[in-house]
Parts: C-alpha cells; sequence; structure tokens
DNA sequence: GGGTGACTCCTGG
DNA sequence: TTCCACCAGGAGTCACCC
C-alpha cells in the first residue's frame, strides 16, 4: 500500500464504486451532513454481498468500456484539425440557437416529499421524525431521514445504519393516489392542458393564465402552491422557466416548499447551465455522467469547450441533444399525452432465493394471478409475454413469447412463464416476473381516438419502431435541420453523415401518424388548440412535437375527452401508483456492436459486449465444469478486450 | 430494405 | 424486525422474414 488514506474503505474501493454504491439518487435534495462519510458507511455495510459483488462487476464493465471510448475519440482525433471541427460544431450551435424561444412561461412543480408527506397526514406521531417509507427498500424518506443520507432506493439496514432512530413505515399505495388527484385538481386550474409527469409532478404552461389574471409569474405560483397546500396540506415546489427541462431542475433548486424562476433571457439560461453538473439533466444517469466525465464533461459548460470531440462521436454521444442542453433550447410544448397510454403492464416480486423447480412455479403462480387481476382490471390484453428473473448473483434476464392472439387469463401467463424458464434450469433466482406488452386496451371502444381499432384491430400501442428509425442517429431532439452546406463540409471529417436528410421534411407528417396512427384526430384537435403564438410556428410546432414525444415522452394520460392521468380503479395498498416517467431523452451512448457463439453453450450471442459478457457468465453461473470455465475466460479475453466496430448502421448509411 | 420479435441497457419516480 | 423494490418507457442491436 503506497498511500496512506484516511478512510480505509476508500482505500480499497475505488471512487466510482462507493460512488455507485451510494445509489442513484444521492445529489438530491436534503443534504446530508457529511457525503464522504455517508457513502463510507454505505461501502462498509455492502462489502462482500452478492449484491456489492454485482456492483463491481458492473463498475469494471464500464470501466472498460469508457477505455474503449476514449481509444475511438483518440483515432477520431488523430490528424484531425480542432480548429476547423470547432468551426462546425459552431455553426451548428450558431444554427440552433436560432431557435429559442423565451415566449411561454413553463412551471414544473414537484410534491416534497411525497409518500413520507401523506403518511405524515394520517399519523401525526411521526411529526418531526427521521422515517422511511416503505420495508425493505425504501420508496422514500422524510426529511429529517435525509438529514443522515437515507435515500429513496435505498435498504432498509443501511438507512438504519445510517440513522439509528429511523422509523419504518408501510407503504399506502391507494392513498398516494388519491391525493395525487387532488393536487393535479389544483393545478389543473391553472393549466387545464397539464402534463403530468409522474403521480407528484407536473409541467403547466402558465402564459395565458398570467395574462389574464394579471400576474406575474412567481405570484402565480406562489398561489398555486399556497392554494395545493390549503386543500391537502402538502406543500410543494416548483422552477419557472422557458422550457420544461429548465423548469424541472429549478424545480429542485428550493425544495422543499419552495420556488425558483429562471429569468427568460439567454444570458441567464447560460450562466444558469455553465456551471450545472451535466447530472441534473434530465436523462442522464450514472453512466452517461461518467462516460461524459471520461472525455472531460462534467458541467453543462464543458460541453462547448469539448464540441470538437462531440461533433465527431456523433456515433457514441448525442450531438444535438448535448449541444441543445447546453443552450437550454429544449421542448416547452405542455400538453397532455394522446391516448395511447399504456404500453406495457406487469408484476415481479423479490424472494429469498430459489433453486426448487416447484417452489419457483409456485411464484410465478402468484405473479400470473396478480398480474391477471391487474389486466382484468384495468381492461387490458397484449400480444407479449415476457417473463423476467434475477440470479441471486443479481444478474437480470428476459425471455419472451409474442402470440397472435390477445392474451389476457392467468392460465395463458402462468404457462407461457413456464414455458419460458423451463430451459433455463439449473438456476437460483431471487426474483421471478411477467411482463404484458403489444397491448390492447379492452375499454377503448368507447373512446373516440380509436377510429377504425374497432374494426381492424391493430395494436394499441403506436409504431415506435418508425420513430426510432426516423430519429435514429440523432439520438434525441435532433430534428433541426442545419443547412446542406454545413453537411457538405462535414462530409470528409465525418462520414455518413447524411443518414437523415430525406427524412427532414417529412417529419411533421410522421410524427401526426406516430402520435395518433388511425385517425389523426387527436393531432388535430392539439394543433387547433389556442396557445400564445411562438415567433416561428412551423418550427415551433415540429420541433415541439418531436421534443414531447422523446425528451419528455409518454404518460398515461387518455385523449381530450377522458382524463385518465390516474388509474380509475380502487389500488390496493400493494398496486403501486403508475405513471410513465417523462423526460427520457433516449440513450446518449451507443454501442458497437459483434456478434460470436457463446464458448459454453454455443448458441449465436447478438449483441453487444456486455451481453455476451453476461451471457456468458450466466453460463458459467449455471454450473459449466472447470474446463469449460477457464476456456470461456480466456476465450472471453481473446476475443472481446479488442474492440471491433462492425457497424452495420454505418455500412448501411454509406451506401 | 423495411418490418418484427427477442434481448439488453439506461433512466426515472 | 427490515439485509438492495417495483413499476414503466425509450432506445439500440441482432436475426429473421418478406
Ligand atoms: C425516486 C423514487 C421515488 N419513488 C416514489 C416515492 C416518492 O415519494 C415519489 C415521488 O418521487 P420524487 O419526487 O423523486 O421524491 P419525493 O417526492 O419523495 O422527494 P422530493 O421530491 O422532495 O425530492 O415516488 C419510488 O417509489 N422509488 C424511487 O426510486
Ligand atoms: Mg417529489
Amino acid at each position: 500500500m503506497a498511500n496512506h488514506h484516511v478512510n480505509p474503505v476508500a482505500s480499497q474501493d475505488t471512487e466510482t464504486l462507493v460512488k455507485r454504491l451510494a445509489g442513484p439518487s444521492t445529489g438530491k435534495a436534503g443534504l446530508a451532513k457529511d457525503q464522504t462519510e455517508t457513502n463510507r458507511i454505505i461501502a462498509e455495510a455492502s462489502k462482500g454481498s452478492k449484491f456489492y459483488e454485482n456492483e463491481k462487476k458492473k463498475d469494471k464493465d464500464l470501466t472498460g468500456r469508457i477505455e474503449k471510448i476514449l481509444k475511438q475519440r483518440d483515432d477520431v482525433l488523430r490528424g484531425v484539425d480542432i480548429k476547423t471541427v470547432e468551426q462546425s460544431a459552431d455553426r451548428l450551435i450558431a444554427e440552433l440557437e436560432s431557435y429559442r424561444d423565451l415566449s411561454q412561461i413553463i412551471v414544473h412543480v414537484d410534491m416534497d416529499a411525497f409518500y413520507a408527506n401523506v403518511e405524515l397526514l394520517d399519523n401525526s406521531d411521526l411529526e418531526g421524525k427521521p422515517f422511511g417509507v416503505g420495508h425493505g427498500v425504501l420508496t422514500t424518506a422524510s426529511y429529517e431521514a435525509r438529514k443522515y443520507g437515507v435515500r429513496s432506493g435505498m435498504p432498509g439496514f443501511i438507512a438504519k445504519k445510517l440513522c439509528a432512530d429511523l422509523v419504518f413505515v408501510k407503504n399506502h399505495f391507494s392513498r398516494y393516489m388519491e391525493m395525487s388527484k387532488v393536487v393535479m385538481s389544483v393545478f389543473k386550474r391553472y393549466d387545464p392542458n397539464l402534463l403530468a409527469a409522474g403521480c407528484d409532478e407536473a409541467y403547466l404552461n402558465i402564459t395565458t393564465y398570467c395574462e389574464s389574471h394579471g400576474l406575474t409569474a412567481a405570484e402565480c405560483v406562489q398561489e398555486m402552491r399556497r392554494i395545493a397546500f390549503q386543500e391537502t396540506k402538502l406543500s410543494a415546489s416548483a422552477g419557472i422557466a422557458p422550457t420544461k427541462m429548465l423548469a424541472k431542475i429549478c424545480s429542485d433548486k428550493n425544495k422543499p416548499n419552495g420556488q425558483f424562476e429562471l429569468p427568460s433571457n439567454k444570458e441567464s439560461i447560460l450562466s444558469f447551465l455553465h456551471d450545472l453538473s451535466i447530472r441534473k439533466i434530465p436523462g442522464i444517469g450514472r453512466v452517461n455522467e461518467r462516460l461524459l466525465e471520461s472525455i472531460g464533461i462534467q458541467t453543462c459548460g464543458d460541453i462547448f469547450i469539448h464540441r470538437a470531440t462531440i461533433f465527431l462521436m456523433e456515433k457514441q454521444f448525442g450531438r444535438q441533444y448535448l449541444f441543445r442542453t447546453y443552450l437550454g433550447i429544449t421542448s416547452n410544448v405542455v400538453e397532455p399525452m394522446a391516448r395511447g397510454g399504456r404500453k406495457s403492464i406487469g408484476a415481479e416480486r423479490t424472494f429469498s432465493s430459489l433453486s426448487d423447480k416447484g417452489k419457483i412455479f409456485n411464484k410465478l403462480d402468484e405473479i400470473a394471478v396478480e398480474l391477471e387481476k391487474d389486466m382484468e382490471e384495468n381492461g387490458w390484453a397484449g400480444r407479449t409475454v415476457t417473463l423476467k428473473f434475477k440470479l441471486d448473483t443479481y444478474q437480470v434476464f428476459t425471455r419472451a413469447k409474442s402470440f397472435d392472439r390477445w392474451i389476457s387469463r392467468k392460465e395463458d401467463l402462468y404457462t407461457t412463464g413456464k414455458e419460458l424458464i423451463l430451459p433455463e434450469f439449473p438456476l437460483t433466482i431471487r426474483l421471478i416476473g411477467l411482463r404484458v406488452t403489444k397491448l390492447k386496451d379492452l375499454r377503448a371502444p368507447s373512446e373516440p381516438t380509436n377510429g377504425i381499432k374497432r374494426f381492424f384491430e391493430p395494436l394499441q400501442s403506436g409504431q415506435p419502431r418508425k420513430k426510432a428509425k426516423l430519429e435514429q442517429g440523432e439520438t434525441d431532439m435532433n430534428f433541426i435541420g442545419y443547412d446542406t452546406a454545413l453537411d457538405d463540409d462535414l462530409e470528409d471529417v465525418m462520414p455518413g453523415f447524411h443518414e437523415n436528410d430525406e427524412n427532414d421534411h417529412h417529419l411533421d407528417q410522421e410524427i401526426v401518424e406516430t402520435l395518433v396512427p388511425e385517425t389523426n384526430l387527436i393531432a388535430r384537435q392539439c394543433a387547433t388548440i389556442p396557445r400564445p403564438p411562438a415567433p416561428t410556428p412551423s418550427i415551433h410546432s415540429s420541433l415541439m412535437k418531436v421534443d414531447a414525444k422523446q425528451h419528455l415522452a409518454s404518460s398515461s394520460i387518455s385523449g381530450p375527452s377522458s382524463s385518465r392521468t390516474i388509474k380509475p380503479h380502487s389500488l390496493s395498498d400493494t398496486a403501486r401508483p403508475t405513471m410513465s416517467p417523462a423526460g427520457d431523452p433516449g440513450q446518449i451512448l451507443k454501442t458497437g456492436v459483434e456478434t460470436h457463439a457463446c464458448p459454453i453453450c454455443g448458441k449465436t450471442l447478438r449483441t453487444d459486449n456486455q451481453g455476451i459478457n453476461s451471457h456468458i457468465d450466466f453460463c458459467l453461473s449455471r454450473g459449466a465444469i472447470r474446463e469449460a470455465r477457464d476456456e470461456a475466460r480466456t476465450a472471453k479475453k481473446a476475443t472481446f478486450s479488442g474492440f471491433k466496430l462492425t457497424d452495420k448502421g454505418k455500412e448501411k448509411g454509406r451506401k
């Protein structure tokens, strides 16, 4: 040991691993007194567990992945004139700048410690005490508990270590839904067209409300929060800004029970973003944070510094996504999701590890019963059944089967699940789940958006493939075309550059199709809803439409006539309030891909390196003989340590 | 070549 | 007492089909 650290854990674990173990929702509001001490306790408590080993492996895989990225970066940067590339990037950025729209007042409201504060309503004994909601893993924690570093998603036993006096409270999901409805109904008074982005948060466009009531944005939001509190005794925090993304970031600034307004001008926005950690950007999670960090990007301001690298590595990093993030030019459209709502419905359960076939089938049976009930109660059927299982090593796998008929009965679910897991034995699992996709809305026939569905029974879900295809290679909000002169300029540095050109002018139509496959009805309705005028109407609408779909995508809201923001049925306390998360800009990192045969089972593996490695690990973990193991290890090393780029998409694009 | 199914990864509440 | 949940969506890749 060359170095003597103050802290024995930190000297053994890498920094990244310690951070990883601290969980996904660190850096959140409710500051712990000492983050490194907290992390130390967490790492200490985790040490040696299977969970810990799995996290360690994931951390290692990611580190390997980063090495490849860096290698690619060096290749791409070799011999090019940085200044020239930067000029190209600058032109793209200038082009994007022209789309800035500061005309709207967008608000993001988010309830404070939602589940915890609802629990507080019903149990005043908890007042002032540090407590966590949930057993096993916490869904959230009271602000008193957060002072000790207790967080959402944290296992109870670690939380207890951080705070010895911690009290545990059970979840009451139906109660949360109930309060969610009340709160949303208050918000709706300020924008009837609001976008519910979860059971405790919503986006609003208050431009017209402020105008017609002669209020400033801050006054309006202050009043809204006051009334919400009056009617529910629950506090909320809010952000005010010209776009949804900025508003969301702002709503965290003065949490709890506060609000923050970002002045609506370019200078304020740029300086606000300049020192902001990239991790605060919705869509950039733990992995992308590390990926970006590896090329020197930690704050939004760093995006500009490294614009040349980003510009040349479109395949790895979403260029327009990052540049637009840097500029703060993102969607400002707030409208309820068009009908199309749910994409999947499922159930899964964790238990103490099981190997016995009969016992596992019993668990599967319970899941099937539960899922059937849920589907029945909410009126769904589907064509694809996906089995999910987690080994006692914490590796997760899925197996799927599709039908040409609608599945909803328990018996079908169970038999399919059984059929899917049977070839996997022997194995030891700690979780099993079923999920049904390609949904059909059994309650749809009466709804206006359903159109011809009634006669042809097409798939309920839209055509995500088409959408993906359309925007592929542009990653996120990158449908904005730049002029062709720029393209030509880039052609020599950036082959395969044109892949989306021919699509650009079809965009508007494509989007309408995506939103409402059958009739167009909702799209038309949305289009005619009077909204404050935007400076560049055509661009505004196309920009925002795409954005609404992908930057802030989907929630289970129905069309204008019915308002199904919330599950309409009484919810048992075991069922969670589900509303699709909004704010997913998609994957930023794209992976190079190879195919290979598994050295153990011989099966052709068609996936990326991680998939291959995990498959091999899987084969190993289910009891392959020692010889095979060694062989596999060496084969694995030989085959996958070098990064062969067989980018099919690129070849296609060039043809 | 485009559509589809199976699978994995990433993110967020 | 709780020993790392459960729900959901987007995206990307492969093989396979026509
Ligand atoms: C983050 C997270 C939230 N939830 C639930 C519980 C939360 O109360 C609810 C809302 O999520 P959040 O709004 O992320 O968290 P919060 O409202 O508890 O705290 P705050 O907004 O003040 O930071 O969603 C989970 O079940 N699992 C999770 O991992
Ligand atoms: Mg909240």
